[in-house]
RNA sequence: GGCCCUAUGGUCAAGCGGUCAAGACACCGCCCUUUCACGGCAGUAACCUGGGUUCGAUUCCCAGUAGGGUCACCA
């Protein structure tokens, strides 16, 4: 038989972290067993539809490199579904879902419920005071076939109810979690059909997943406990169920569920952060899945091939950024400097510091400073934090230490050695950079901190930084002169 | 509260009856670098508790405890 995995986020906003891994879950084992990855949109919540939500979806799958078969794609900006199995979007499938209501209604596996919310709610309410679980009393259960039809026809409203079946244990398997029972008097004759017509999730889910064939059901923790609703209908229908897998929830620091209130969670987050998608995808595969061996850093057919549901584990995982970040500074390390120039425009302009035909007119001195900096960053953003080095005739020293540095008593006639080798060279390149030091030392007597850190400070305000002849040499003759007579300027005031 | 799932360092995690209980991130120290970073080396730090089963439990079983999930005409 063949594989078959879907991904069936609903259109509410942006991506969950949590969902892209889902989805990556997904794709690694439908890529790895040769199977199909579907995408389906359940929109059946028209309350809580997002405009723009399924294209921002597709977009952040395609950023992350997360590729499906089947179901829908953007192309020219418009939305297109393609497979065998479609529509691929619930609210297109609404005359399907009706026709397999029927055929559960005949059977008397499900039942018109008129309820109105205020009685559902005083249900409730009264169960809960009893210190009862709340759940539906069955009141419409018994109606019959007719005075339903006639109600109907009145006009009301009604739902369709699961008859959930008495006293009786379902069982189904997780792959993850092995096999798992929950009685039936636990489960609530969940609505199938709102009143809207729009099927729930639980059904919509079954009716789906049977009719595209879906063979693993890989989903996240949550709907552990109302997986056996849905079995329910599986057996009811008597269509073989499919193998769950569900996925150990991503946590915050705090242990509980990542949410938006605490940081990031969006993907659309990550990728304005500058992160890159392979190391966002590599790391997330690392929560929740471990390889056989020590391997930290994957490709996604790394990925591909190592991945497999028996290596999931079984606890929730806190999103660790500290290690994100160590993974992402590891990919920007090994990055062509081409792809994080593209990348750092981006961030540059969002910091205003420039405009982008600027940037781009100073590309190949972009091209050296992402050279020499990168090491030093963990996500692109950061990029910002380290180019007041390499822009601007004025010197900003950073503290006291710096000033303290330049006014030690050697340091003007050390700078002002300093300018005269720059004049006196015809460019500030690798042979001046690998020199000037000897020179000066040779010249001034000054020697190790005494000789470095004033030159350091008085070049760039600060006390650290990358490679000092590198630097001079990105800077380049005029800009250096300009700088220095800019600091001695300062130290004689 | 009912039901379900889970329990190894601060975090991710390996382990699947006998190990001095891996590795990574973070942290700390040293080396390299006349700075910072990178890199290299070393270090601190863990099997929730109590009962069983067993010659022997981190590993299997039960209970407790703790955490998470779920109890909607949301997914």
């Amino acid at each position: 038989m063949d594989i078959r995995v879907r991904f069936a986020p609903s259109p509410t906003g942006y991506v969950h972290i949590g969902s892209l891994r889902t989805a990556l879950y997904n794709f690694l084992f439908a890529r790895k067993n040769k199977g199909q990855f579907v995408l389906r949109i359940e929109d059946t919540d028209r309350t809580r539809l997002v405009g723009g939500a399924i294209e921002n979806l597709l977009d952040s799958l395609k950023w992350a490199g997360i590729n499906h078969d089947e179901g829908v794609f953007i192309e020219n900006s418009e939305l297109v579904q393609k497979g065998n199995f479609g529509p691929y979007i619930q609210s297109e499938r609404l005359d399907i879902y009706q026709s397999y209501i029927h055929a559960l209604i005949d059977k008397g596996y499900a039942y018109y419920c008129f309820c109105s919310k205020e009685r559902l709610e005083e249900v409730r309410d009264k169960q809960k005071s009893e210190g009862k679980t709340p759940m539906y009393d069955r009141h419409c259960l018994n109606l019959s076939k007719d005075e339903a039809e006639i109600r109907i026809k009145a006009g009301e409203e009604y739902v369709v109810r699961l008859k959930v079946p008495d006293n009786e244990e379902i069982r189904f398997h997780d792959l993850v979690r092995g096999d798992i029972a929950i009685h039936s008097s636990d489960i609530d004759d969940q609505v199938l059909i709102k009143s809207d017509g729009y099927p729930t999730y639980h059904f919509a889910v079954v009716i789906d997943d049977y009719l595209m064939k879906i063979t693993h059901i890989v989903r996240g923790e949550e709907w552990l406990t109302s997986t056996p609703k849905q079995v329910v209908l599986y057996n009811y229908y008597g269509w073989n169920v499919p193998d769950f897998v569900h996925l150990p929830t991503v946590l915050n620091k705090d242990k509980k569920k990542l949410s938006k209130r605490q940081g990031d969670v969006s993907v659309t987050d990550f990728l304005d952060k500058g992160y890159l998608p392979e190391a966002l995808v590599n790391y997330l595969a690392l929560v929740g899945w471990s390889p056989k061996d020590n391997q930290e850093l994957f490709t996604m057919d790394e990925l591909i091939q190592e991945f497999s549901f028996d290596r999931i584990s079984n606890t929730g995982g806190v999103f660790d950024v500290d290690k994100l970040n160590w993974i992402n500074s590891q990919y920007i390390r090994k990055a062509d400097n081409e792809e994080l120039f593209e990348l750092a425009i981006h961030h540059i302009i969002a910091a205003g510091r420039d405009t982008e035909e600027n940037i781009r007119r100073e590309k190949d001195r972009y091209l050296k400073i992402i050279d020499l900096v990168k090491e030093k960053l963990d996500h692109m953003s950061q990029i910002n934090n380290h180019l007041d080095v390499f822009f601007g005739d004025e010197v900003s020293f950073e503290n006291e230490e710096v000033i303290d540095t330049l006014q030690q008593e050697h340091v003007t006639r050390l700078l002002n050695a300093f300018m005269v080798k720059l004049k006196e060279t015809e460019a500030v390149d690798e042979e001046f950079s690998a020199n000037i030091f000897n020179v000066l030392k040779n010249e001034t007597g000054a020697k190790g901190k005494g000789l470095f850190m004033p030159i350091r400070a008085a070049v760039t305000g600060q006390l650290h930084g990358p490679d000092m002849g590198k630097t001079f040499i990105i800077l380049g003759k005029s800009l250096l002169i300009r700088r220095i007579e800019f600091v001695l300027d300062a130290l004689n005031d």
